[in-house]
This record gives structure tokens, sequence and C-alpha cells, in this order.
DNA sequence: GGGATTACTGTGCACGTTCACAGACAGGGA
DNA sequence: TCCCTGTCTGTGAACGTGCACAGTAATCCC
């Protein structure tokens, strides 16, 4: 049986295409007598438009592709993907547009979405944690309007985006340690090409001056083996420390356990913050203090920005969102 | 500018339109000649097929369509669907086609994605997580190839699905325990209208016969709380109890805690295992003791069983594999 | 040498929409 | 009465592709 089209519906409702596509695109000109014989009709016949040929004509898709990179850091990004996944199909549906997912983990991968998207598949492109520097990013600025979840480092001024503000959330956690009179304060931070990495010790920087010495600083790459890694060598470099800065929950959960090995309690000798307040906050022991971040805010800005310059809205801002202290017993 | 069509290539190429689109299809009538001239008008000219014209036409979308259930608990579906997703995206890519995403989380939800897929905008659907008795599985049935992530509960005859044996894996868990001389062993369920759910349960009721007696048995919804409080109630009701095995991580978590509270020792006093071997499994103080679930292989049937059936393929087996004991400190 | 087969190519049509245009009808003002 | 304006409707063309069909040229077999 073969699928209903705008004839059929047509022809049931005693009209003609014309009054029908009017009807579905919102046109004002549809009398009222139509208007009801249509709606009609349409139920009747479970008509659904064909978006292939809709798009064939008016050159737009009504779909909106999500770029996920890949790098090896899986588990820090997922609880951020799920939600902004979710946002995003649910925002778009209210228009009734759609999300479609791509990979850009390798130069392959990165080529088939720039193909995808200068053929016209697309009407928008969400970019999730994207690296410094990808190339695509300028092939990707002749197309659609293109926006990114999280700042894109070194290509703030060209791709728009929504962000928590993690440099602020860095503030918020330095100060409290010192608030509390921690006079030692270390810092574990993320990869220095992402904007996690680089802001957070800004943040961290911004409070503590110079007192933020490199010996105080280490680096881990966001798993939770390099957390442990990062803190038995501020162990090592500054035994006197008696307060750590995580850049992530799960590498905090790491820290947690060299402190354990070296015999430090948790948050007596030794306070840890971490940051994100993912599910791992609350499953170690002592639970994390942390910083949480407007994960849904920062998605639905997103989606908003890019709906935006999809409507033709020319200068749109990059918006930013605070992060807020969660304080639980591990500081 | 204008994107360049198929005329505009084989006008370049000096052949016609029909040329070109067969070598776009992979016909075998080529020659040699035609095909070098198309292949280089192709890269000057920078051409990508308009997948909304070859769909007008083939009746194919060239798209899968993941459609999310979404309840509360969230948390526990995370790691789960990020993975899955990866894995769809890929596998699909390899075939040219692309992954649109979609939530069943309400009627109207469902009622969308029953519109989406009725009105031919998928070549096929991939249920996640899907309800026992959902009613639009049925609405579904009309239209094109549909499989499941996991069984749907009480459609195991009409959706074809990949999943991993939970039965096996509870037995697994469950025989570990009573190798280990346990002698009063418990369980903690998911929800039992999950496959999840039931399943684990018969496994662990097939090891312990008519030992696993309704008083050794709580339930809980999946949440970290639910795990808290269901150990709770087991404790008041049978405080000689010196093994539980939750079904979820996560749950097991909120397990440990109760425990905790209740002075009891892990492993000592009492031995737990969890169930996925997810990020929360080696975080939690003792690390856990947990069933492995091969969640990449069962994502990579899932699609495969959907693009057999995409090709035809009439009549397709559930896919059930083997999960695996991780042994930690927990039991 | 003629017919059959094989390898390859070009052309018209259909897919289901939207959009611009033209036209019909009614009501109001001069 | 006539024209104008506003509301509503139908129609033809176009979007870019794949496919069936017809056609050509070369090769092969008897």
């Amino acid at each position: 049986m073969k699928r209903p089209t705008i004839h059929d519906v047509a022809a049931a409702a005693g009209v003609s295409r014309g009054t029908v596509s009017r009807l579905l695109n919102g046109d004002k000109y549809v009398s009222p007598k139509a208007r009801v014989a249509i709606e009609r009709a349409i139920s009747e016949t479970g008509y659904v438009v064909n978006r292939a040929a809709r798009s064939l004509v008016t050159q737009r898709t009504g779909s909106v592709v999500m770029v996920l990179s890949e790098p090896q850091e899986k588990l820090f990004e997922d609880p951020n993907y799920s939600t902004t996944i979710r946002i995003a199909i649910r925002m778009l549906a209210e228009r009734d547009m759609s999300l479609v997912m791509m990979l850009a983990g390798d130069a392959g991968d990165r080529e088939r979405v720039v193909r995808y998207v200068r053929g016209g598949h697309a009407d928008g492109v969400l970019l999730m944690s994207t690296h410094a520097g990808d190339p695509f990013i300028d092939a990707l600025r002749s197309g659609p309007p293109a926006v990114s979840c999280g700042a894109v480092v070194g290509s703030e001024g060209v791709i728009p985006y929504a962000a928590a503000d993690e440099r602020l959330g860095a503030r918020q956690m330095t100060e409290y340690f010192v608030a509390q009179g921690r006079r030692r304060i270390a810092m574990i931070t993320g990869p220095m090409d992402t904007p996690g990495g680089i802001q957070r010790l800004e943040g961290f920087a911004d409070v503590l001056g110079r007192k933020a010495s490199k010996k105080l600083i280490a680096h881990g790459d966001w798993t939770r083996a390099s957390g442990e890694r990062a803190m038995t060598e501020l162990l090592e470099r500054a035994p006197d420390l008696d307060a750590v800065f995580v850049a992530s929950d799960l590498m905090a959960a790491g820290a947690l356990a060299a402190l354990r090995s070296a015999g430090r309690r948790v948050p007596d000798d030794v306070a840890v913050g971490g940051f994100d307040d993912s599910s791992v906050a609350v499953s170690t022991h002592p639970p994390l203090t942390t910083i949480r971040q407007p994960l849904a805010e920062v998605a639905q800005e997103t989606v908003r920005l890019l709906l935006a310059l999809i409507d033709g809205e020319q200068n749109v801002e990059p918006v930013i969102l605070p992060t807020e202290l969660v304080i639980r017993a591990s500081a």
C-alpha cells in the first residue's frame, strides 16, 4: 500500500495541492471551510509530508548534525554528551527538525562530515568538544551555521558557543580552600589543549597569584589513572601540601586513591576538590566537594544559538553561564 | 554560488547524467575512459550527491533512527547509550548511512516517532531500552524493520534484538558467592518490567533454587538511593545475610553505603556483587566485584541485525552474548 | 556476412513537494 | 456601473536524482 501524497489529501478534501500545501506551511490565506476539510482528510489518510520532496525544493533539510569529536577520554565526556543530545533532540523536535549524529574521530571521519555538510544535508552544525586547531573548522565556515557546545580553543571568535564559566568555577573552589585556611594548595589540571584544561588553571591562578608555583601544579588527561599518577607526583614534589584542586571528578577519584595509599586523611590532612559534579562525585569515599556545571543550560543555550543563526540572525554573542560550588565531605 | 549537480559533473566530464549516475551507484557498465573523466570532474566541481533528490526516487532515506526511551533513571543508561551511539554511527557511516536520534519519553514523543517512521523518513528503527508493553511497538510493525538493543520485555518474538546474557551473568555471580562458601545470599533486583530486572533475578534463582526465599530479595529502581534503601530493608529482614548480589553497580554503591552505616565490613562480613562493570565500580570503596557486559558487541550485533533486515533478510534470530565475572575487592 | 551477444551510452519520465503566478469572487467606494 | 482591494484558489514549473528503455558500436560465433 502506497503512502498517501499531498495529491491524495487534496482529492479527499476536494481542494487542490496548493491549498493543502498552504495549510501545511502556515500560510494565512486558507478558508475555514477548506481548513477543516483538509484536516479531516489528513487524519483520515494518515498523510505525513515527504521531507525529501520538500527539501528538494526548499533547499532545507530540517535537520541539524551534531559532530562528536571522539578522543580517548570517552569516560569524561559521557554524561555531558547524553544530556546535550537529549536537550538538542527535544528543542529541535519542537520545530519539527531532527538531529543527525556524526563522528569526527579521524581524518576520514572529518572528511565525511565536511562532505555531508557541504553537500547541504544539514541546516546547521553543532560541534561537541572540538579540539584546538582542528583544521576542519575552517572547512565548515563556508557552509550552514555552526556553533559549539563549549568553547573551541583558538576559534572562540569564529565559532559561537555556549559554555560554563570554567574560570569562575576554578576560582570558587580555590577561594573556598583559602577561606578554610589552607596554605599549600596544589592543582591537577586537564590537558592543556582543551578549554577545561586551560581555563580551570587560569581561575586557580587568578586567586593564588604568585603562590601558584609550578611545583604545585601537575597535569592529567581526564582519566582516573592520570589523576592518581599526578597526585603521587605532587606528593613527592610538595609533601607539605594541604589541599588539591583536581580539574575533574574522575581524576579526583584517582587522586583520592593516591592519597589513601600515601596514608593522608581526607579532608583532615589534605582537602580535595573536584570539578563537574558527575556521578562519581557521590560514589567516592569521602564524597567529593566539587563544582557543578550548568550542563543543561549550556546545552540549551547552544541549541538556541544555532537556531537563531539558522533563522538568519547575524551577530550572536557567546553565552557563558555561572558554575556553583557543591560542598560534600572531601573539603 | 550554487552547488554542483549531477548535470554539471556530466557536462564537465563530457558524458551524460546517466553515466555519472551509474558510476555513483556502482554499476559495472562504465568505460575506463568515462570513469576517469567523471572522477576528475567530481573532484574538480566538489560534487556531492543530493540525498533528498535521491531518496525521492529510490524511496530510501539512507538513515536509521535510534529511539531513546527516556525514563527517570537516566544515570544508569548513560554509558550504555554512549557506546551504542558511537558504534551505530560508525557502522552506518561505512555504508554512507546516517543516524537520526529521537526521544520516546511521553505519548507526544512516541506519536512523533511513529509519524516519522510511518512517513518513510528512515530505513530502519533502532530501539533503546524500550519498556514492556509499550503500545507504540505495534505501531512500528507496519513500517521499516525495527530491532532493539536489549530485549523488549513481552515482545521478544516480534522485535529482533541483541543482548547480553543477563541470566548467565547473574548465575556467574551467584555461583561465585556459593563457591566462596557464602550461606545467606540476598539480592537487590532492578525494576521488574525491564529485562535486566527479570533475568538477573532468574539467574540468581537458577543457582539458589529454594534457598532464594522472598525474604532475601528486595527491589530497586536502578538508582543509587534505591540500592541504599533496599539494602537497609534486607538487613532488617535478614540480619544474618553474608552476601548480596545487586543488579547494578550504581545500586551496589548505595548498598555499600547502607552496609557501612550498619557497621558491616565488606567483604569480611558481607560480600557485595554488582552488575555492569560501569565506571562507578572502580570508584567505590572497596571496588566492586561485578559482571561485565559485552556492551560494544551487543551494540554491534544490534546494528548488524538491523542492516541485515534492511537488506531484505527475512528470518533473523536474536543474538545473546556471554557476560564475564570481574573480581575486585568487594567479594 | 549476418545475427546474436556484450559493453557502453543517452534520454524521458517519475518521485512529492513548494512557489510564483494568474485568476475568481466578494465587498466597498466613487 | 466600474474599478480596486483583499481573500482565497488552482496550475505549471522546478528542485536533482535513479531507472527503464532505446540505441550504438564492437566483438563473436556459425
